[in-house]
DNA sequence: TACCTTAGTGAGTGATTACTCATTAACAGG
DNA sequence: CCTGTTAATGAGTAATCACTCACTAAGGTA
């Protein structure tokens, strides 16, 4: 087996493992087992488990194409286009494979150097795009005056905790709903409320009392 | 000392060493070290480690009275007020003393028995509370007709996310909002949205555009 | 053939892990 | 004073950890 391809594996394999189990959870014996091959190979291609955790995060980071934050909808400020998108990315992203996210998590709790690298660039920023997009719909008398980096953070914080119960909490064993209804739910939710009359879009009412 | 006060002496040394570094990562020699003890001593009142971490688990979930759920503001309907203690109770509960938090957490990722319990009983039992309520202000009429349990998910999400942020993602270094305006943003966000006037209360509204 | 590079390994290394045990020290009741 | 109880410990134990090293075996080139 070339090397390229060596070297590909581990990272593939070694990164079920420490989503499973966490950095200091995953022993390189079990990596190896897991793999096929022996410990000293393994250490051959990475030449501590430290490093091969970091490629593991570099790896994900970097091939992280930017958020699917739809320009044609902003620019046409389209709303619930704009927060459909958001959320339908957030979770087909981590529904279908949660080993990313649990990976970040564990980093997070155990105070890894590169998930606080992750949490503070990437979440940051991807916070701080939706943040500027209500900061600008407020300042068109769009949306009510309220923080926009709180309420960006209200709207992505339902999504990933949605998520993350799904995923983590297994909440997924007890109820399921498909992706476009709990996008429906969230967005409709997120920008009219709960409270009101019974409309079905945000375009379009009808009268509940006559 | 007496057997008593060791008890609880260990278990709060221990349970924060717990939610600082997981049950893996948390050793042994460290937690006996905190206390200023010998591991020895500690294995005389918790016979392994996994006993140790069970005795903690099941007295901070035991000791955990019922969710402030305002009774008087469900009887009286009061939407807001409802939302709001739910809001403010799991805020409060959470930011001040994340160590209970992050033992959830690493146990959810490690896969403890326990913390599976504690999130398949307490955490669902909370939830299915906040359903019913807003099932049946859906069948009053006072709530659009969304699916209660995915709404009542949906608001506690942005609390527990934005929590969890603040003290594990590390967020409370870069911006911190009071408590008050947090329960505001996310009570009024979620019953009213983002849309519409301007309103400061959901009672009184102001003109902006004269 | 002889030689060099390189993928790959088995059998270790010292350090650290959860856990044990023989022993001490203090104090009580008689 | 003696004796029993019990909190408390230092010095271990076998197992496991991340990591190393001397060593094959398979090619490619001359």
């Amino acid at each position: 087996m070339t090397a390229e391809d060596r070297r590909g594996q581990i990272l593939q394999g070694a990164m079920e493992l420490f989503a499973e189990k966490g950095f200091r959870g995953a022993t390189t014996r079990e990596i190896a087992r897991h793999l096929g091959i022996s410990e000293a190979l393994m250490f051959k291609y990475f030449p501590s488990k430290e490093a091969l955790y970091q490629a593991i995060i570099q790896k994900r980071t970097d091939g992280s194409e930017e958020m699917l934050f739809p320009k044609e909808a902003i620019k046409a400020k389209d709303d619930r286009q704009v927060f459909r998108s958001v959320a339908s990315y957030l979770i087909s992203k981590n529904t279908g494979d949660p080993v990313f996210m649990r990976l970040l998590q564990f980093g997070a709790l155990e105070g890894h150097e590169l998930s606080r690298i992750f949490f503070e660039t990437h979440a940051r920023e991807r916070t701080k795009l939706l943040s500027n997009y209500i900061r600008q719909r407020i300042k068109e008398k769009a949306f009510k005056k309220v923080p926009p980096l709180l309420a960006a953070r209200a709207f992505m914080g339902m999504i990933l905790h949605y998520v993350q119960s799904q995923e983590i909490y297994d909440f997924k064993k007890f109820f399921h709903f498909s992706q476009k209804k709990v996008v429906d739910t969230f967005v409709d939710t997120f920008l009219h409320g709960l409270t009101g009359d019974n409309k079905k879009n945000g375009t379009e009412k009808r009268k509940s009392n006559p």
